[in-house]
DNA sequence: CCGTATCCTAATCGATACTG
DNA sequence: CAGTATCGATTAGGATACGG
C-alpha cells in the first residue's frame, strides 16, 4: 500500500551492497578480521588499484568497513568490517542460498527443456 | 574458505534483482497479482516503455515473473509473479528492514556529528 | 605501500518516434 | 495496447602512469 517508499528502502540497501567486487571484499574481511590494502588486492585477482580504492571508500562511507591508517614509512593501511557491517550477514546468507538454489533450478530447467513443437 | 564461489552466488542473485525499477515492478505485481503492461506503466511514474519492457523481459527470463499474451485487438498482455518469484520475498523483506534501520542510523550519525577540532 | 590522475570502453537508462 | 528502433546521456569499471 506504500510501494514507492518500500522500493526506496530496498533499493538503498541494494545500492550499498551492489558493486562488482564489494561482496568479495566483504567476504575477505569477514573471514580475516583485518587486511592491508595490498593483501586485499592479492586476494582479489583481477581488481585494479583504482577500483579497489573506490569500492573500499564507498563501503567505508556507509560505515560497513573501517579504514585505519598507520603513519609509518612505508605507509600501512588496514581494513576491517565494522560491527555494523556484520549486520549485513543475514542478507549475504540469504542471497547466497537463493543464488545456490537458483543455479540448481536453472540447471534443471536446461536439462528438462520440453519440446515446443 | 571458498570465497570466490560464494561471491559468485551472492552476486548472481544481486544481478537478477538489481535494476533501477525491478523492485518497484515486483512490489506492484506481488500486491496486485496480475497487471497489464499499461497498468504497470501507470503505477511506476517516470519509467519509459523501453525500459519497462527490458526489465520485464529480464525478470521473465529468470522465471521471476510470467508474461501472458491474449491475442486480441487491441492486444492485451498480463504480467504476474511466479511461484518461484515469490521465493524472493524473504530477501526483499530483509533488504527492506535493513534499509530502514540504515536510514535511521544515518539520521542519527548526521545529527550527533562530533566536532573534529 | 597506498594511493590519485587520465583516459577509455561498455552497459544502463532515458527521450522520442514509429508500428502490428 | 504493447511494444521496437534509434539516438543520446550518464555511470561503472578498467588500463596505465605518476606521486607522497
Amino acid at each position: 500500500m506504500n510501494q514507492p517508499e518500500e522500493r526506496c528502502l530496498v533499493n538503498s540497501t541494494l545500492d550499498i551492497i551492489s558493486g562488482k567486487w564489494k561482496m568479495m571484499i566483504l567476504f575477505q574481511l569477514m573471514s580475516e578480521s583485518t587486511l592491508r590494502f595490498s593483501e586485499l588486492k592479492k586476494r582479489i585477482p583481477g581488481i585494479t588499484q583504482r577500483v579497489l580504492t573506490k569500492q573500499l571508500r564507498e563501503l567505508e562511507q556507509e560505515d560497513i568497513i573501517e579504514r585505519r591508517i598507520y603513519p609509518e614509512i612505508p605507509p600501512r593501511v588496514e581494513y576491517s568490517v565494522t560491527e555494523y557491517g556484520r549486520t549485513l550477514q543475514p542478507i549475504l546468507t540469504l542471497l547466497h542460498e537463493w543464488g545456490e538454489s537458483h543455479l540448481i533450478r536453472k540447471g534443471q530447467r536446461d536439462s528438462v527443456e520440453p519440446e515446443s513443437t
